[in-house]
DNA sequence: CAGCAGATTGACT
DNA sequence: GTCAATCTGCTGC
């Protein structure tokens, strides 16, 4: 079951983010592959100083997170880099949550194939960039529907509360005291979890 | 218009 | 542990 509009649409962009873990994140560009959310990041617009979207901030790059709920994010970091993210709240309020790590479910063989690997080990997906690359994410996608278009988000698993671990966010320390913001949420114990360096 | 830094990864000392 | 790769956008000449 594909996610509605009205669960991108709403206001709380964190408890979205606290939300995201254990669903399915599907690509369709040829083959099906897929994976479980296992850590996101919550990136609160206007007021967040690790957001480029910050003061209200529009290049063109960012342009698309103004868009409505359910639209994908995707930019070039690092100029190699491409990270996916989930646009929330209405048009105009540029809130978004990064998806960091996934754990492969569907179309295992065509990932290994995208990252040049042969064998499942947790860098597969574990990490914005790298689970980017194995579903087939490119900044040529930004700007699509997750409703309708060969990129969603279906319902998945269950997570338990007590699975959930909150914690800062990773590559930020610029952001000063927003870097602090408990904005990142995984799921414990999860091998796919990246490492990143603000543990 | 040059210089710099970044929501990162992977190869190498 | 260190560092290069390479694009976007901000800052300052």
């Amino acid at each position: 079951m594909v996610l509605a509009e009205s669960f991108y649409n709403r206001k709380d962009v964190v408890k979205i983010a606290r939300e995201l873990l254990g669903k399915l994140l599907v690509t369709e560009f040829g083959a099906r592959t897929s994976g479980i959310i296992v850590e996101t990041e919550a990136y609160a617009g206007t007021t967040d100083k690790a957001s480029h979207a910050y003061k209200g901030r529009r290049t063109g790059r960012t342009e698309v997170m103004y868009s409505q709920g359910g639209t994908a994010y995707v930019y070039l970091c690092y100029g190699i880099h491409h990270l996916f993210n989930v646009v929330t709240n209405i048009k105009d309020i540029p809130h978004a949550v990064l998806i960091r790590a996934i754990e492969p479910v569907d179309g295992i063989e065509t990932m290994l194939e995208r990252r040049h690997k042969t064998k499942l080990l947790p860098s597969l997906t574990a990490g914005p960039g790298a689970l980017s690359q194995a579903l087939g994410i490119t900044t040529s996608h930004t700007g699509i529907s997750l409703l309708t278009g060969n990129i969603k988000i279906e319902k998945g698993i269950t997570v338990k509360k007590e699975q959930i671990v909150e914690a800062t966010r990773v590559g930020v320390a610029y952001a000063m005291d927003d870097a602090l913001r408990p904005y990142r949420f995984y799921i414990k114990g999860n091998r796919f979890v990246s490492k990143g360096k603000g543990l």
